[in-house]
DNA sequence: AGAGCAAGTTAGCGAAGCTAACATTCCTTC
DNA sequence: GAAGGAATGTTAGCTTCGCTAACTTGCTCT
């Protein structure tokens, strides 16, 4: 029936088996690779059980449709956006300007790596609200962001709600990487230097002199 | 070439006919109003189709594929988000703060108002590439902004660089419309209000002092 | 009036999401 | 260690959708 390609060698040890083993886990990683290079929008179940090898009614052990599948994605996109976040702060040292520049430098490199990626996770207000798993790395991921901006506050005596300076440099830091992604740059400004406006933008709404 | 050039007469005979009369506009109108209710996603050619009364291979007499048509459907979101900021704009005079932040509350009621259609218009790289009109209406509107904060800039000695301001003002107005409609802002701040962000934003990123 | 074209129609293909019914393997339990 | 149920695959098939082909209708223009 299934030709199993078992001149792999020592993978040839992974025989051709009825079951899977981790198809759950091999759905949301293909799943993960394929709205990463293509987007959601033409995302199809049946590619990613092509990918991962199995017929087109397996997901639907493992998962009650296309959307929760994809909840699962998003939501390790969110793991993957708070880690990236993560260790550009650390680079920099936790609370000093460069640290939050870092952050945001790094949310945008992350909607430019993979947008397909970042519009699933933002872009889905359905996911967000359906599955307890979205809201909840994504809450983790901005959360992240708010503590970090408020240790910088605290730290350098800004006198700004912390909380209030956060959603600025989030939402411009936002807005910066949805622009970017969409194109709409190029269009208006086509020298524009992402990484360049992020930093030029910080301070400003960090409350400090233009 | 607008097809609408054409006499009156044909379109005012209303009776029960083979030919629709307008099923160009008809079918513009109604994927709007679709795409409006319930977003891009959702929406099908075939529900269109049902929505102006005709078969599902009615449409591409008109359109080359289903694209096509959200592509003028895109086209009359920015004409109209264009609208709705010259609006706003004239209502508080060119080149005053109030004119700029009225812009800003404009824009993202806009986005607020008709979610889908918002995303529709960003979120599509594809259409901003493959069609003029797209293009052209994109880059109308952001070419407004860009000038009425020129103006605003000039008229109150701002002396940074006035592009470079614009697209700082966008960039966060943007941000703050999309977070808005995904929904993200009620996780981490539950009572922002989002008018008032973008009125304590603008004169940061204007470079006034905060 | 009749030719020709514009703009509708029905029919049907292939792909997708999803469900039902069947098959195979795993794992517990005697 | 075999029996059998639970888990997890499979095939078959339904419906919807995008799109095309071939046909039909009726508007327009000499």
């Amino acid at each position: 029936m299934t030709a199993s390609g078992q001149s792999e060698g020592a993978a040839a040890r992974q025989k051709a088996k009825y079951h899977h083993g981790d198809l759950r886990e091999a759905l949301i990683a293909a799943a993960y690779g394929l709205v990463s290079e293509a987007g959601a929008e033409s995302f199809s179940l049946a590619d990613a059980c092509r990918r991962a090898g199995v017929s087109t009614a397996a997901p639907y052990r493992h998962f009650k449709d296309r959307e929760e599948l994809l909840a699962e994605v998003t939501a390790r996109g969110f793991d993957a956006l708070t880690a990236d976040t993560k260790r550009a702060v650390e680079a920099q040292g936790e609370g000093s300007l460069p640290a939050v520049i870092a952050m945001g430098k790094a949310y945008v490199a992350f909607a430019a790596g993979q947008p397909g990626l970042f519009r699933l996770m933002f872009g889905q207000p359905r996911l967000m609200g359906a599955f307890p798993q979205v809201s909840e790395t994504g809450g983790g991921c901005f959360g992240y962001v708010i503590e970090q901006v408020g240790k910088y506050c605290r730290a350098n005596g800004v006198e700004r709600d912390a909380n209030e300076v956060a959603v600025k440099l989030w939402t411009f830091v936002h807005g910066a990487s949805s622009l970017l992604i969409d194109g709409k740059y190029e269009k208006v400004t086509p020298g524009l230097e992402v990484e360049e406006l992020i930093a030029s933008a910080t301070p400003l709404l960090l409350g400090h002199k233009g």
